[in-house]
DNA sequence: AATGATGTGAGAACTGATTATCATTTCTTC
DNA sequence: GAAGAAATGATAATCAGTTCTCACATCATT
C-alpha cells in the first residue's frame, strides 16, 4: 500500500487543526499558535501556517476576515453564522442565527452573492473583568 | 490675527479631503491617491496619508474596515450605513438602510456596542462589463 | 523681499504578517 | 536497522501598508 493510515499519525498538523476545531470562533495563525504554546504544545509558527494553508487547500478550512485584523481560520463544516468581535480581547466569537432584510439594501443593478455581519462590543469575560 | 482664513488656502490636504467627500464609498489611502492622480491632481502618497491621519485626529474622518482589505476612510458626518463590496473591482459602496434582528444574535453576558454589515457581490458596472 | 512656520513630494525606513529556506528529525517502507 | 520521503522548527526573506526624513516650496507677516 502506498500510504498507511493517516489518522494514526499524531503529527503537529493534526494537533494544530484539532485546536482550531475546538475554538469558539475563528483564529488567526498567531492566536492559534499562542493557544498551542500556552497549552503546552511546542509547535513552530511556520507549522501552524502550513497546517492552515493545507487545510484551506484541502477544503476543510475557510479563511475569514473579521473587520480587518488579519485573516482568521475556521472549519468549513460549520453552518452559516456570523461573529462577535470583542473590542477588548480582540477575539472573534461564533454567533448563531442570521438577520432579515438584507435584500432591501442592495442597490439597483447590483448582484448580492453573500453577506457578512459582525457585532462589536465586549464579551462575557471582558465585561466581567472590567 | 494669528491665522488668516484657512478656507482660502488651496492646499493639497483640502484637495484630498474634497475628493474623499465626493466618493460613493470609503476609500483606502491608495485608492484615493490613484483617483487624484487619475484626475490630474499631482499629489504625493505621503500627503494623502497625512491628510487622512489629520482628518481622523480632527474627527472629520472615520477609518473603517470592510472585510480586511486594509483601512478605508470616509467622512464621519454620514448617517449610519453599511457597505457593498464588489468582489470584482474591490470597491466599497455606501448602502442606505439597516437590518433587523441583530439583538437576538448577541450571546448571554455579551454587550453589543455596534455592528457592521457588508454585502458581497458584483456592482452594477462590473456586472454589465462581464 | 526677508523671516519663520507650515506644507509637500520622493523615497528610505519601518512594521506586522506571511512565506521560503534549510538543517534536522520523524515516518514509512523495505 | 537503512534509505528515501515528508514533517518540523528556527529564522531569513518577502511583501504591502504605513510612517519617517529631509530638502525644497509655499504661505503669512513684517
Amino acid at each position: 500500500m502506498q500510504r498507511t493510515n493517516q489518522q494514526q499519525r499524531a503529527n503537529q498538523q493534526q494537533t494544530v487543526l484539532r485546536a482550531l476545531g475546538e475554538a469558539d470562533g475563528p483564529l488567526s495563525a498567531r492566536e492559534l499558535w499562542s493557544r498551542l504554546i500556552g497549552s503546552g504544545n511546542s509547535v513552530g509558527l511556520a507549522t501552524v501556517y502550513r497546517a492552515l494553508q493545507r487545510g484551506v487547500e484541502e477544503g476543510t478550512l475557510e479563511a475569514v476576515e473579521v473587520l480587518g485584523r488579519g485573516v482568521r481560520y475556521e472549519p468549513k463544516d460549520r453552518e452559516h453564522h456570523h461573529h462577535f468581535l470583542c473590542s477588548s480581547c480582540d477575539h472573534a466569537f461564533d454567533l448563531f442565527g442570521c438577520v432579515e432584510g438584507l435584500d432591501s439594501l442592495v442597490p439597483d443593478g447590483f448582484q448580492m452573492t453573500g453577506h457578512e455581519v459582525v457585532l462589536l462590543g465586549t464579551c462575557d469575560a471582558c465585561g466581567n473583568a472590567a
